[in-house]
DNA sequence: CTGAAAGCGCTTACAG
DNA sequence: CTGAAAGCGCTTACAG
């Protein structure tokens, strides 16, 4: 019941393993080995289902055809609809993905990188955490394709693909303000990592167009680990300290879900009294909030998009001819704009 | 910059291979290696961020310290969750886990299991499609370390971890009916999953109980691919057929998330108008419908159990004493029982 | 036209 | 107490 292997064939046929290797990898013809031999060898081995072993192909290549992907959580709808589209596009390229959860743990992270590198993976994508920088530095130094996406850090010589989050986030805003909210307030989580400052700098600016004083006390930043019970305590307290908000940004969808939960509690008319807009959409945000306006992920595209840097990356790296590309001629940086669908 | 290997750490301390990887696989005192020795080498393993070349570990020892998890779907709010859970439990073996999506199509299934098996990983966990029986048959000829979840078939003889699917639906059933509905229609997919026919037999198990006859007219069974388009043709069928139906019971939360948009635009009113219940909670039902009955999918139980199972095939099939278990004694078949969470 | 051989990085009987 | 050597299954210069 054993494996199937070159040899296993070659010894079928009486032929060495070299050449059964060379004709499964369609380099028959370049080494002119006899169309004869060729034909008995794919025979044989269509025959007896031969698959070749991964793991022995990657050692000698020095690299495997597995891209690893390492997101902040599997569970989140935004990065496992990311990670779908990932694997989609991979498969035409025939790379598998070895998908990770940093659970958004710095020393997680760590750990899953390094369990990647030692997989030989051919390339690395990565919604980062925090710290992370110090690792990716590494990587890059390395040339080990990569590529970031969601999160980023503007001083990191590194490819990526983000969406245009200050813009987006300007337009919902906007939006909220012409339709006559004046004390939005801002939820939002991560204020470390750039794209949500850039996202918060969407809003700050909307204000400004329309001539309306940043109120920090609307302003609730809820720190990740635990925001399950940060939301309701920052709503408690913008509640608290600006009773007549009248609009609520969310940066992430996932606040947006704590929040309607404190809502259905606290603000049962909540959908009359607010002004509501959300980066990323649920497929029951309708049904709970009808007006809710949001920017619309362009997963699929995200996928692609990564998977098509990385895809450049590895080739200039790992074939045969190419060479790997300095770190400046390889950074390549995607900003998609999110679809905005306004409601109302 | 190239890879630190046993090679590199021989080189500096004049040692040979053979012993530093003895030493750092801690088999050093049973190798009675002098103390000074394993010390040197340890501190250069660690000074030097020696990390082991999975790759070629796994093909010496024929197997690989990854387990493999084919979904139907990674952007499923259930399978996603039981991935995390799977690999926060794997994480404490120190396996890692390779993900991949199947999409429900048999034919990706059947490569992803060729792609697992090529990459030698320890073991396989799958939620499996309608016809993979072949493949998983197959699996278990190989003495593949094998446990299925969710789905099942109930004539192979295979490891799983399945809620309690007839008697949780029973209970929910059950209970709108105790709460006054008669008409209660029955929205499923899958037939011919055993998991899904369980379901449904749980249904009428719970309207013959209170002598309430099955009226096929209620039963609607949606085909999984175009789901979307199917549950509001299905929900149009039902209304048309049973203009007064006054319940409804979901075998599956992706079922009732249609739903809700459909009675969004056709019953805005479906909060006052129906009894509802459905198999596993999205973190929105809530705030749609509050009323909704639901059981809770046991999911960190369920990835526990999952590895558990794994854990002790692998170790019986791969430990240098252990023996692999006949495929009898392997199997371990888990139900384990929904929380059902009643509201109204 | 085809094969022998080295090498990827590791593990593990075998030998001393 | 430690090392030389074979082997996992593959790829690919090198040789003829």
């Amino acid at each position: 019941m054993g494996q199937i292997t070159l040899k296993t064939i070659a010894e079928r046929l009486n032929i060495s393993i070299a050449t059964v290797s060379w004709v499964l990898a369609g380099k028959g013809k370049d080494r002119k080995i006899s169309p004869a031999t060729q034909e008995r060898i794919l025979l044989c081995a269509s025959s007896m289902n031969y698959q070749p072993n991964m793991l022995a192909r990657a050692l000698t290549r020095g690299v495997s055809s597995t891209a690893g992907l390492i997101l902040p959580s599997i569970s989140d709808s935004f990065y496992s609809a990311v990670a779908k589209a990932v694997e989609l596009a991979l498969d035409r390229i025939d790379y598998s993905l070895m998908i990770c959860s940093s659970e958004s743990e710095t020393l997680r992270e760590k750990r899953m990188i390094g369990m990647l590198k030692s997989y030989q993976v051919g390339g690395i994508i990565i919604a980062p955490t925090e710290i992370s920088k110090i690792e990716l530095r590494q990587l890059i130094n390395e040339s080990c394709p990569l590529v970031l996406f969601d999160r980023f850090f503007p001083d990191l010589p590194a490819s990526y693909v983000l969406i245009d989050n200050e813009e987006s986030t300007f337009k919902l805003v906007d939006y909220l303000i012409r339709k006559g909210a004046r004390r939005i307030a801002c939820l939002t989580t991560n204020p470390h990592l750039h794209h949500m400052d850039l996202r918060r700098k969407g809003y700050e600016k909307a204000l400004k167009k329309h001539r309306i004083e940043i109120n920090p006390a609307l302003i609730g930043e809820v720190a990740f680990h635990g925001y399950e019970k940060g939301v309701p305590a920052t709503l408690d307290r913008i509640f608290h300290q600006v009773p007549d908000v009248d609009g609520f940004f969310f940066t992430s969808h996932i606040l947006a879900i704590e929040t309607f939960q404190y809502f259905r509690i606290h603000h049962p008319d909540y959908n009359r009294k607010f002004r509501l807009g959300c980066i990323h959409e649920e497929p029951l945000f309708q049904n709970i909030a009808p007006h809710i306006s949001v920017a619309m992920m362009p997963v699929a595209k995200i996928g692609k998009r990564i998977v098509d840097m990385l895809a450049e990356q590895m080739k200039a790296k790992y074939s045969p001819a190419g060479t790997p590309l300095a770190a400046k001629e390889s950074m390549n940086q995607s900003v998609l704009p999110c679809k905005i669908i306004i409601r109302d």
